[in-house]
DNA sequence: CACCGTATTTGCACCCGGTGCACTTTGGAA
DNA sequence: TTCCAAAGTGCACCGGGTGCAAATACGGTG
């Protein structure tokens, strides 16, 4: 009997020896010595293997929004919760870092991640329709939702290639140089 | 002998019929009159064939943002410059609509098509980076360039699904409400 | 027209991810 | 011990994609 977890762990191991692409779902199994056929039992694919359980992740995420302060501005509180819920412990962090490298350095896996951030912005764009009294599919909710995936990938992306940096301060960062980026233009409200 | 260009026309005719998962590539081989592997010298993959010559579409977006007046404010740079990008002459509009819906809304096109996007993003990237005086990979311009594209893409989700709407007009309308989100949280740019 | 070199086309064998289905094994609970 | 459900497995199959070598088409030269 072996669990997902172990699953992972053992596939984790094998992307690191021969990385992703060239690591067959027959070697995974093999490896942690079960048949090829029983591995799709605990992933749908080989591209979810480095997800865990994300919809517990969302609900996290989820949580975290609703139970932000009323007054606060919209954007402030999903700035906010971007940093909370992307805080990780010091002694999970190699793991996280390794789990992010993959999802967000290997092409296969990048192209699948779409897929995965569609649920993560529907959080972000229910959030912002509830605070603004709009449905969540309304064009500011999603470009809302949009525009913080940006972001936080942009914060990742310089994360995983900077080795001393803290991912918490850099989604700071990155989502008030947005702001600062247009603020620069204060007559962006207005008409040409 | 048949061009790319063809074998695009007999391919969406056949998504159009059967959906694009079920139409294999053997089937638009067949409808083409050519041999299936003869297929794949004209397109790396099936995910590539709705793609046109994007290279050539980026070179555009380059050149439009270079020609950007100097002292304009960046975003109002780049939310121009976006606009005028996707402004599509009425009559190739179908044809666009075509085949933004496939690659925006088959789960497999739209995954693959983050890797074409990642190109697009450098474009603007490299814009803001010059325009800064930053490189292009720092934060900053990345983050600029996420979000962009996060601001089209929720453009064009809207787009797609209200038939009524005009492209350009939303894609204005979805950079000034991610402007406005950011107005609406004047205190951003300071410490908490 | 025959000849030749090149580029295109093709067939074939193969790999890999993924699925449907039927069968076996396993491990409790009654 | 018996029985049932869940987990595991084998197998045949599909579709996308690739490497390689043979074949075919094509344009120019003598």
């Amino acid at each position: 009997m072996t669990s997902a977890a172990e699953l992972e762990q053992v596939a984790f191991d094998l992307f690191d020896e021969q990385g992703f692409d060239s690591t067959t779902v027959s070697d995974i199994a093999r490896a942690a010595g079960i048949a090829r056929r029983t591995f799709f039992h605990y992933f749908p694919s080989k591209n979810d293997i480095p997800w865990g359980d994300f919809d517990a992740e969302l609900a996290r995420l989820r949580a975290d929004l609703r139970a932000s302060p009323a007054g606060t501005p919209l954007m402030d509180c999903i700035r906010h919760c971007l940093v909370e819920f992307n805080r990780v412990p010091r002694d999970q962090l190699p793991a996280h870092r390794r789990r992010m490298r993959l999802i967000l350095g290997i092409p296969t896996l990048q192209a699948h991640s779409t897929l995965r951030f569609q649920a993560w912005r529907q959080v972000i764009a229910e959030f912002a329709g509830e605070r603004t009294g709009h449905p969540a599919d309304d064009l500011a909710p999603q470009t809302i939702a949009h525009a913080t995936l940006g972001v936080a990938l942009a914060a990742y992306e310089r994360w995983l290639d900077e080795p001393g940096t803290e991912l918490t301060d850099l989604l700071d960062a990155a989502m008030r140089e947005l702001a600062a980026a247009f603020a620069d233009s204060p007559r962006l409200g207005a008409e040409d």
